[in-house]
DNA sequence: CTCAATGCAAAGTATTTGCAACCGA
DNA sequence: TCGGTTGCAAATACTTTGCATTGAG
């Protein structure tokens, strides 16, 4: 389903040069499990553990470029860190707090929402749902 | 609908000692419209604007406390404050990032979400919808 | 009186910025 | 070569903590 070089059509097709860094970045995000969930500091440490090396400033200016490009979706959580998620459509998401772990909720049975009417002159662009999840006992 | 007892008992049914600066914050809480959503910074500029001082780490700290409590509840919002909202139930919220503001999505129109089945251990403990807004044009 | 509550400053994290060095097209 | 990219350090938030002082019960 994916394949080594999807992260550099991907980055052409946003109109990103194709660069080592941004490679090594979208391997991750790209390369792995058709939804990933990703901080940047997580991000950071398993791009260090894998021998190779990028700054943790450069991640989040990279992130933040690909949220803009629409590449990755940036996830409303009440949590101290931002969270990209690889899958940009309207889906739920589970929130483990305690141990600041966030994934979807399974099955396709995400349901689009009925969505509400905009303030004047707005219009809604995404939808976060959240699941507050609390070890049981 | 509300009154000037109101945050005194909220705040003793909480367990809380009833001291002046829980006064000054449950007041702009608790005695306003029914829904209110607050930053910590806000609330602080609020209350110095007042002529009163509360400083600003004991805002936050007052907030965490009565969150814990469940006196006010912690809005999931991809931003990089915490959002708090007086109204502990579920709701949907609007969300406009280019100013950072937060509203509730109007109309008793909040249908209880079909909650998914939560993941083995653990169960649901609230959940937060958000619709982004972006200004049309 | 006593211990919880507060103010303040300092510490801790998370995230962004500025700029020189670098490198892909 | 040229302008977009990156690394690094320093700057900026935002939030929490430690501790001496205050004040509610």
């Amino acid at each position: 389903m994916t394949s080594e070089a999807e992260p550099r059509e991907k980055l052409r097709a946003a109109g990103f040069r194709v660069t080592r860094t941004r490679l090594i970045i979208g391997h991750r995000l790209w390369n792995g499990p058709d939804s990933r969930h990703v901080d940047v500091a997580a991000l950071h440490t398993d791009i260090q553990a894998s021998g190779e090396k990028v700054s943790l400033a450069t991640i989040y200016n990279t992130l933040r470029d690909f949220e803009r490009a629409g590449l990755i979706r940036r996830i409303a959580v009440a949590s101290d860190r931002i969270w990209y998620d690889t899958d940009t459509g309207n889906h739920h998401h589970f929130h483990d707090m305690s141990e600041n772990r966030l994934f979807d909720v399974p099955g396709a049975s995400c349901e689009p929402h009925s969505l509400p009417e905009p303030p004047d002159g707005y219009r809604i662009t995404k939808v976060d749902t959240l699941f507050h999840l609390e070890k049981v006992r």
